[in-house]
RNA sequence: GGGCUGGUAGUUCAGCGGUAGAAUACCCGCCUUGCACGCGGGGGGUCUGGGGUUCAAAUCCCCACCAGUCCA
């Protein structure tokens, strides 16, 4: 839907749409800007303009509009208690690795938190209502910026305040009343100062009005009232109307402070720690004009060099003086910056890596690094992070748990980092030894493959300028993409399955047919066979006389999958479940969470399932781990798994309603992906593991018996498979491998006790038995060629050696027949090697031979013969073919081709 | 999730259907007798693994493994 259509329509009856009782009791006047057109409220007589287009805009830039200075700390501290005092609760805010919804990495505004995708449509969940949070939001669309303009950040701290309206909760009229109560009586700013403007919001399908709130230029919340469904032109209202006011908390900090930048009340100590570390002189007037010049340049324009260039103008700084203060200052800020990002996603489980999310991670910290290097700084990232989580942690107090495994992985990410420009430099200098001339496509493959950019390049003055297809080219590949379709059967007025394996989980059970598909589907009114889900693979069976061999989920509605027949509808059929096969799968679902957490434990907090895989005789759990595991690693996991087992530890699983199970246990629960139901089924390692899970599972870990890791390797940057077995195939699987063992003992002619010294010393023969052959070809060939002339066959100008050849190979006749050509240069020198069904044809012709016959035409007449084909060179050729029978009329050919006949 | 690049001597790489190479390091000898260079010789390789095409594969094709990198 057309943004602007849905304002034009709001706009003209502003009314209904927009005007809020605050508006008229405080006596706001509507107008429209005089530059843009665009509708705006305002207490102040004379304004004309927008906040976009006025003529104050941040002006608060060394000159705040109120008396109050909190920092970003002290400014959540009064949004919070000013809305607890008016009746909201305060939620801890959400992870920012997205893990409730598939559609997003990370969360990007706090109404996130609250959404869950049901099927297609998006629905609210609230744990309190209304509620108010500080949550860290992550956006990297803007990164170019952060740094450089004082305002945008790769992570901010969205405050949500959120109402659903109902007996509890709100609508516009107390929401714009609080917000507008909340700049002036709690940061007091005078209500002249403040200035509404007109817009809307649509996406997900829904669509409202919005108010958003300005003061001097700055946008510092935007409150939107999602309240309709529909298009434009046909349109209902939601049964659930929302209010999603988002703010800023850095700029409700900045706007108080009045600090060139929202960067330098933000971060708390840790640019100022930077700054006196470098000694950077900040002229603070200075610096003022130039950052509040480039903020209003940039409301005008989105380039930001050329941006740069006009507020240093505008402010009369030089380019020297830009380079000694301004350009430091916002490496500074972007260094704060990334960081702190890296901290909250570090903490929250994410990973850098070159996949998914993960990507963004990376380019922060190489951006961050390269910051560093860039202005030849020496910063310790470490102690970096220490002072982030210091200064965070009075809001953030679950940052503290994770505050090593955060210096853990920035520590790994480092070093790769630094592997990679040594790689980039030898790729550089390689390319300067060449002196070739590079290609634009050289570029691209440069830039793709090895991550080499035309800066660097220019940098090292391997290409002189970048060609300004460069770019065209690189966005040109980018563009094609692919979907994937799901089938999907016709299940229309087919009612829920009752799932009975959730209940007492009859293995033997009665039930009614109810529809079949192609003669292949079947649906009962009831099952207990349990559909592939999760992970976890299906159950097989019986279904009356059929066996069953998959069963799938579509919607509430089992699905199972007969082979060679289907029972009539309507029929009641009995039911029999493969028991073993589910006993087997049931042990390694509940071994998955125990190998899981065991993992966790043993390697860090970043540890989450990626994913997994349940079967009857084995399981697969995919972990995210920024490394490979060491066999020591995978011990300690092992072990550990094994000890749980031991302990017998009890299986408790019960419902919650999600948002109390996550309120209970934490984002922890969502290890296997999003679950999208309202009641969530929690299985819970008593004192070890809680996931959120709908499989089935032992009751207590000593059924599991036993677990055994039986591979760990890398199936992607990031995330680290582990194959394992459990139970009975446990004890299988160590049998197998004994009974492996003991056929390579019998070969070996050792004992299971000597295999390893047994083993090195076949390998150490087989090393010098190689070498001695070499050795022996090398010292015997010149007394092979001797014979080989004096058995050769003199045919008048040139003698002929030729034979047919079973027990030695190429590599012998190789090192013969050279030398002999170089004995005797008259010697025509060649072999029919016969080799797995096979012909070779080796040929040597001596230098004076060379003028009767060379040797690439007699191999291929030779070859000719054997069906085959070869050539060469004058004096040395290959070939070769497959016609055994025909090996003698080749061996005579040899001769008649010399002879020319 | 989708691409792309690479894997050859201890190391850095070349070769890209037809006898596996260079540089460097290593060992031996010589020249010098010094702080390290010159000359000669030598050892060192299941060309990541597995399949295929071919008379012939390090080389071409497919799969796997390892490493790297770009994009959404």
């Amino acid at each position: 839907m057309d943004k602007s259509q849905i304002l034009a329509k709001f706009s003209s009856d502003a009314d209904r749409y927009y005007k809020v009782t605050l508006f008229e009791k405080e006596g706001f006047r509507r107008k429209s800007c005089s530059k843009c057109k665009r509708f705006y409220w305002t207490l102040d007589e004379s304004s004309n303009s927008c906040p976009d287009h006025s003529e104050n805009s941040y002006s608060f830039i060394g000159d705040p509009p109120t008396n109050k200075r909190f920092d970003y700390t002290q400014s959540w501290k009064e949004v919070e208690s000013f809305f607890i005092q008016n009746g909201h609760k305060s939620v801890s805010r959400y992870p920012v690795v997205c893990r409730w919804r598939d559609d997003l990495y990370f969360t990007i505004a706090s109404i996130v938190d609250f959404q869950r995708i049901m099927g297609s449509k998006v629905v609210f969940e609230f744990p309190a209502n209304p509620l108010v949070v500080p949550q860290t939001c992550l956006r990297f669309k803007d990164i170019e910026n952060v740094g450089v303009t004082g305002r945008h950040f790769s992570s901010f701290c969205m405050i949500g305040q959120h109402s659903i309206p109902n007996s509890q909760g709100y609508w516009k009229d107390k929401c714009i009343d609080l917000d507008f109560r909340l700049l002036t009586e709690k940061f007091g700013i005078n209500k002249k100062e403040i200035v509404f403007v007109e817009d809307v919001w649509a996406g997900g399908g829904s669509f409202g009005s919005s108010l958003e709130f300005f003061v001097r230029g700055l946008e510092l919340g935007n409150a939107v009232f999602t309240e309709f469904q529909g298009d434009l032109d046909n349109y209902s209202v939601l049964d659930q109307k929302i209010i999603d006011m988002g703010a800023g908390l850095e700029r409700f900090a900045w706007i108080t402070m009045g600090t060139p930048t929202a960067y330098d009340c933000c971060f708390g100590p840790i640019t100022m720690h930077m700054i006196q570390k470098l000694g950077i002189d900040t002229d603070s007037q200075l610096v003022s004009n130039y950052f509040r010049a480039i903020a209003r340049t940039l409301s005008k324009s989105t380039d930001i060099l050329s941006s740069r260039k006009t507020a240093a103008n505008l402010v009369g700084i030089d380019s020297e003086r830009q380079d000694k203060i301004i350009s430091p200052l916002e490496g500074v800020y972007l260094i704060a910056d990334h960081l702190r990002t890296l901290v909250f996603a570090i903490s929250d489980g994410a990973l850098p890596s070159n996949v998914g999310g993960g990507y963004n991670l990376r380019m922060l910290l190489r951006r961050t690094l390269a910051t560093i290097d860039r202005f030849g700084w020496n910063f310790d990232l470490a102690e970096l992070v220490d002072l982030h989580i210091d200064y965070l942690k009075s809001t953030y107090p679950e940052l503290e748990e994770t505050r090593n495994d955060v210096k853990t992985i920035l520590g790994v990410e480092k070093d790769r980092y630094i592997e990679s420009k040594v790689r980039m430099k030898s790729v550089a200098s390689n390319m300067k030894a060449q002196n070739k001339k590079l290609t634009v496509d050289d570029l691209i493959r440069l830039y793709e493959s090895d991550g080499i950019t035309p800066d660097f390049l220019k940098e090292a003055q391997i290409i002189s300028e970048i060609p300004q297809t460069f770019y065209e080219r690189l966005s040109d590949l980018h563009q094609s993409e692919k979907t994937e379709k799901k089938e999907v059967l016709n299940l229309d007025g087919i009612p829920d399955t009752n799932l009975t394996y959730y209940k007492d989980d009859p293995h033997e059970f009665d039930a009614k047919v109810l529809k079949t598909i192609n003669t292949k589907l079947v649906v009962l009114d009831r099952t207990s066979f349990y559909p592939r889900g999760g992970g976890q693979e299906p159950d097989h069976g019986k279904i009356g006389v059929y066996d069953v061999v998959d069963v799938n989920k579509h919607g509430n509605i089992v699905v199972h999958e007969l082979k060679g027949g289907v029972p009539k509808e309507g029929e009641v059929v009995k039911c029999k479940i493969d028991s073993l096969r589910r006993y087997g799968i049931t042990r390694h679902h509940t071994s998955t969470h125990v190998l899981n957490a065991s993992a966790r434990n043993t390697l860090g907090s970043w540890i989450w399932q990626h994913s997994a895989f349940k079967e009857m005789d084995h399981g697969r759990l995919d972990i995210t781990h920024h490394s490979n595991l060491s066999e020591d690693e995978i011990t300690k996991i092992e072990d550990l798994a094994n000890l749980t087992i031991r302990k017998n530890i009890s299986i408790i699983i019960n419902e919650f309603e999600r948002g109390q199970a996550e309120q209970k246990y934490g984002f922890r629960i969502y290890q296997g992906g999003v679950v999208p139901v309202k009641l969530v089924r929690i299985v819970n390692i008593e004192g070890f593991d809680v996931e959120a899970c709908g499989g089935t599972h032992v009751r207590k870990t000593g059924e599991l018996g036993l677990i055994k890791i039986t591979k760990a390797e890398r199936i992607q940057d990031g995330v680290i498979r582990l194959e394992f077995v459990a139970g009975d195939s446990a004890l299988r699987y160590t049998r197998n491998q004994d009974k492996t063992i003991s056929h390579i003992v019998k070969s070996l002619g050792s004992s299971k006790e000597k295999i390893l010294e047994s083993f090195d010393h076949v390998m150490k023969d087989y090393d010098d038995a190689k070498r001695k052959l070499k050795q022996l070809i090398k010292r015997t060939s010149e007394s092979s060629a001797r014979n080989a002339i004096a058995q050769a066959k003199n045919l008048g100008r040139v003698k002929l050696y030729s034979i047919v050849e079973e027990e030695l190979d190429e590599e012998f006749h190789i090192a013969v027949g050279e030398q002999a050509t170089r004995l005797d240069k008259s010697l025509i020198y060649c072999v029919l090697i016969v080799k797995n069904g096979t012909i070779r044809i080796v040929a040597f012709c001596g230098s004076d031979a060379v003028n009767t016959k060379k040797a690439g035409d007699l191999v291929r007449d030779v070859a000719k013969v054997l069906g085959g084909s070869g050539g060469g060179r004058d004096t040395f050729g290959q070939g070769g073919g497959k016609d055994m029978l025909r090996i003698k009329d080749a061996l005579l050919a040899t001769e008649q081709s010399v002879l020319g006949k």
